[in-house]
DNA sequence: CTGTTAGCGCTTTCAA
DNA sequence: TTGAAAGCGCTAACAG
């Protein structure tokens, strides 16, 4: 190993005894080369263990084999079924994936973009930080091309993934509402500076307000088992008759609530019916496995590279396209 | 954006009127420069939108910013957590990090390890699928660096980081045992072709026959809830006394018997100590809060960066060095 | 079907 | 302190 560099194309051809374009072409285009020739070229690869440094070809042609996912996190498991998905479509593509967490900071958003463009990666999958469309502009100005998810896109920029929340909102209130003649539906939502929060509560405005009930709304600053326990307590003290319908708009508060209920003496789904978002596992572990409106998480990434790889395939002809994913509800315990 | 290439070094050079060399200097070296020239190709990036192409240099010096992560999965908060942590301090670090997903198919990790090498990346640090050494090779022929994650290395192959399960196994039983005067131990535990159930069982063996205390192990297949709260009803027909000391080699498991055995009318903590392996979110989350073994996920990813910075900083004079984690028992409501 | 050749953008001597 | 020039390994266009 000391010192000395790998094999290029130009020691394989050498041992071949033919030229380094052919070398080439045995990789890309191995039917326009002679069997024998071929056969002679293979084998010198192999008894060389030529690797290809694909950074000549990223020279040559301007573009990486390579493509940037730039998410939030990981540890959260929507950005880690999306990252899972990606991930795994990009391998059997046989894209590398330079993932880059960008910790809700700006600031690092805004390098992590910048090393995606220094290594020329044909194209990027990005959960972008805030609107602000300046930072993406870096991408742009190396020919990256560009998804977005959880961001609608507009037509110049890329295309896109979202999900519905304002439907998953909605969906959630129906079923709930379908179970019998409340006279209050209960949303336990996140902060509203959070785009998904107004979403959801719009949806399930959208079907309270038609049908006359009234929504009742606890707002909490961290959706946290925590918080959804101790929101259950109010919750209890409701005079407005069992059972009691409660659409929290993330699994974590809907657990604590459950919890806080049955620790007010109320039993789920007897006295009280619950409905999560986001269909963690958290929603499958729970003691009371949690209805709940699940994302179609692996479809977004998935959709995501899809379009990502239409594009790159075919540059040309392209029109940027915004995907909006539906939400489905997953019926479980907790309000049948 | 039509057609054209982005400007390189050679148009910044002419635009500030110097030569290629010296924006290299100026972007590498700037103390080398003339204040009044820096200034000048500073303004010419600027100008141009300048974005250093990675190629280039990677050609040149034969190794690429970049640095390789291959692991089993990524839904599977263990491997997220290592995830996220070497993302994050890469990128801190100025790496790249291809992100690769073997899903424990050898051909599919073997794929990873050729792109890997392809992209001439400076370090791999990669969670191997099997014993198998061979497929490391690839990235060895190319001089990627490499340290391994959940299997020692040995010495010419590089550095290595696991979890000392052994450890893991004896405390949880030193901290059931503690609890009393018990007349046997119970042992959940996954298949022992899987080292770390191996190890874990070898750990907690260690302490039950130190002390002579009967250990009665039960074997699932599959590490889930469901067959912890299967597992449970024998448990609970085992006539020798309460509480009853149970130590399950992951929280699933342990999930599954709080439940099962609270099915079966036993409460715990008072009726049965139970103790989990991981300290997943499951851990916190559950209804009755799990004592388990934490392994130091975040830092075994941390250590690994660091251990192959070093090498990649200092590759002349490097020692490859293997690193043991132990492990800490968290306690909570299950085992008090 | 195969060989030749001109760069892609960058770093790094070596001279000036 | 700066400039000139030699490649790094590869692809693709062209000629044979």
């Amino acid at each position: 190993m000391p010192g000395e560099r790998n094999p290029g194309i130009a020691r394989v051809a050498a041992a071949a005894g033919v030229s380094v374009g052919t070398v080439s072409n045995v990789m890309h285009r191995p039917e326009i080369v002679a069997p024998s020739t071929r056969e002679r070229v293979l084998k010198a690869i192999e008894a060389l263990d030529f690797v290809p440094n694909t950074a000549g070809a990223t020279l040559r042609q301007g573009a990486n084999r390579l493509l940037g996912l730039v998410v939030p996190q990981i540890l959260n498991p929507f950005y880690a079924a999306i990252t899972e998905s990606i991930a795994t479509a990009a391998g059997r593509r046989g894209y590398a994936l330079a993932l880059c967490v960008s910790h809700d900071d700006p600031e690092v958003e805004l390098a992590h973009f910048e090393m995606i463009a220094q290594q020329r990666a044909a194209g990027a999958i990005v959960v972008p930080l805030s609107a602000n469309e300046d930072r993406l502009h870096r991408l742009r100005t190396v020919g990256t091309r560009l998804v977005l998810i959880d961001r609608t896109a507009d037509e110049r920029e890329g295309c896109s993934v979202v999900i519905d929340d304002f439907h998953g909102g909605s969906i959630a209130a129906e079923h709930l509402l379908a179970a019998g003649s409340a006279q209050v539906l209960h949303l336990v939502n996140g902060p509203l500076s959070i785009p998904q929060c107004r979403e959801r509560r719009e949806g399930t405005l959208s079907v309270t307000s038609a049908r006359d009930i009234p929504l009742e709304e606890h707002t909490v600053a961290e959706m946290s088992i925590e918080e959804g326990f101790r929101i259950a307590k109010h919750l209890a003290g409701d005079p407005r008759g069992l059972p009691m319908l409660v659409f929290c708009t993330n699994d974590q508060l809907a657990t604590g609530v459950i919890r806080g209920l049955e620790a007010e003496g109320l039993r789920v789904p007897d006295d009280a019916l619950v409905v999560g978002y986001g269909d963690l596992e958290l929603a499958t572990t729970a003691s009371v496995p949690l209805t709940s409106v699940a994302q179609p998480k692996a479809e977004m990434g998935s959709r995501a590279l899809s379009l990502l790889l239409e594009e790159l395939d075919d540059s040309s002809n392209h029109q940027h396209r915004s995907v909006v994913l539906q939400p489905k509800l997953v019926i479980r315990e907790s309000a049948p």
